[in-house]
DNA sequence: GACCGTGCCGTAAACGTTTCCGATCGGCGG
DNA sequence: CCGCCGATCGGAAACGTTTACGGCACGGTC
């Protein structure tokens, strides 16, 4: 089944079934409804490689997320809703998507510029900070549009979407003020990664802006890891100064930091109050619930596919400005007013 | 930079090119090396289009899964650990992925089924039990090769793949036997979907042989979700003839358990054990650590991978066996050794 | 020496679509 | 009546590959 046997069916020439189904002008009304429903009752679907081969252009764009992570047994929660987000952005844009595989050491460093040549791939969006790869280095010093969420790279046509790391500390920050808390110590990620310096220095102006002192022991750095909470908790706990309420920039170390108060026989929210960032699935597991800053996983696969459809039909005019997109505050129990 | 470049410069026609690039035998090895090194050092890469439309096979496989869920804010924590194994696995065996977004209530019945075709893929792997779908339905009723992992759909050239549910339930209520409990209760998922029922079908397995009483209301029916299991679990704690271990098919409601057991002020593993089914992260992050029947994802993949081009490149000779992949117990805080 | 097989390679026809370039046909103003 | 114009369509050339087919040279066998 393919457009030539439609061709003939309905009577017409390919030239003029190819344009009554691609919404040209120079055709009848008559004959595109003739053929639009002949179409639909043969049950014809244009061919996409036919398609992309003359017309050079596939409107398909590539995806690729950093799984050196999950290999290493990390799982990133926030992966899969902004693959979700991506994906019914990207669909309703009409655009395929094509999944790249992240190149392990043994690939060619030129791997995954060849897979976006191979499948005329039309630009590509990256998820989560990947490692420092040269494939990817390579792809964004290249003209390939690229949209990468979470991630530091920086390239003639590319754009960084993220999320408003330094509002969101605030926010969180705020609240605790406003619950009541003076002595607001902070546990931060690893702060060569743009997203920890972020969420840091909205904690820092937050903190000024509320004119709360910040002694250099309230600022401890972790991984991202529930372990590093912990242990940052447990330092934060048995200071002279001891703090009433944790900021932390990832949930699995605020959950870190809440055991710590267990540990020390500390209640939360009573005797110390915690507020973590992302809302993994966990957070609302957890008890007390956890109270945190959520990223609009939504909102930044719809500015990833916006920003990459801005870098595909626009010439390069200027190097794009990020995207920024606003987090919101979920209270729960971890941070309710004090008891 | 396409064939005929590369053919001009190496001297060679276009068919020599193509030949000595697919490994052809028809070519000696001294032309293969110097196209192969040309081809390398100019960065040629052969148009996938192009080559899929003359072969009449695209090396691509489409990936679809039940989006509906995380569109009700249900997060089902596996799919990300699928993906990335399906991934790899499809990676290693040189096919392509594709992802196809699950058609919505307004699409045409035939949408996916259409997609396949235009893509000209060979075959669908479908992740999580979808809705009850009638596009998916259509597909699975296709000649299109359909692999389904934890899905429950039949059709000429379907395979399911998925966990030794059964036997991981087995496993859970062995460890917690052996562990001196003799009084261990259940919580299941919705009987209608197909793990559930296997799951508890497993727990009961166990329990006959070894001899376990199970009183009906032993086995109480939950949705999977936290609230189902804390409710749940404080019906079962509220029982004269209490249980001392509690075996629940999902770790949400595991979890959901251990917060009854609080809110009753019982102590988790002392007087109530509890074991999981997942191994989700939240798992590993509440306290005490979850005990849990941990699903092997990678080895979900690439059963899935495998039984697929067994699909492919076999004549449909018989309805596929169902593949069945071991489950792994973990052993966590929240069902060690009594105190 | 004729013949055949084999190894290596080139020519050209596909694959299914889009689109450029004409062609045809009414209608309409001069 | 003539030429022009817009609307509608068909013919045919691309797009970049793979592969059937045929050709050529060379070595070996009878």
């Amino acid at each position: 089944m393919n457009i030539r046997e439609l061709a003939r069916r309905s009577g017409v020439s390919t030239a003029t079934v190819s344009r009554a189904l691609n919404d040209r002008a120079e055709v009848s009304e008559a004959t595109r409804a003739k053929i639009r429903a002949l179409a639909s009752e043969l049950g014809y679907a244009p061919n996409e490689p036919a398609r992309t081969l003359v017309r050079r252009r596939s409107d398909t764009i590539g995806l690729i997320w950093d799984s050196g992570q999950e290999a290493r047994g990390l799982h990133n929660p926030y992966l899969l809703g902004l693959l979700s987000a991506v994906r019914t952005a990207l669909s309703e844009a009409d655009y395929h998507l094509m999944l790249l595989n992240t190149p392990g050491a043994e690939e060619q460093d030129t791997a995954l510029l060849q897979a976006v040549r191979r499948h005329n791939l039309e630009g590509v969006i990256v998820l989560t900070t990947p490692p420092d790869d040269r494939c990817l280095r390579l792809l964004a010093g290249s003209t390939v549009p690229c949209a990468g969420i979470d991630t530091a790279f920086t390239g003639p046509r590319t754009v960084r979407v993220s999320s408003d790391n330094a509002a969101g500390a605030e926010l969180a920050v705020q609240h605790l003020y406003e619950q009541g808390h003076r002595r607001i110590a902070t546990v931060t990620g690893p702060l060569h990664l743009p997203p920890a310096a972020e969420r840091l220095a909205g904690y820092l102006r937050a903190c000024t802006r509320l004119g709360l002192a910040v002694p250099p022991e309230y600022v401890t750095e972790g991984d991202f890891f529930l372990a590093s909470g912990q242990s940052a908790g447990k330092r934060l706990l048995a200071l002279a100064d001891r703090p009433t309420a944790i900021f932390a920039a990832g949930d699995q170390m605020a959950i870190g930091a809440m055991h710590a108060a267990a540990d020390a026989g500390l209640s939360v929210p009573g005797d110390l109050a915690v507020v973590g960032f992302d809302d993994i699935d966990a957070a609302s597991l957890v008890r007390p619930a956890l109270s945190t800053v959520a990223q609009d996983q939504r909102g930044l696969g719809e500015a990833a596919v916006a920003s990459l459809r801005g870098l595909i039909d626009a010439a390069p005019v200027e190097p794009a400005q990020p995207r920024i997109v606003p987090t919101r505050l979920v209270v729960r129990g971890s941070s309710r007013p004090r008891g």
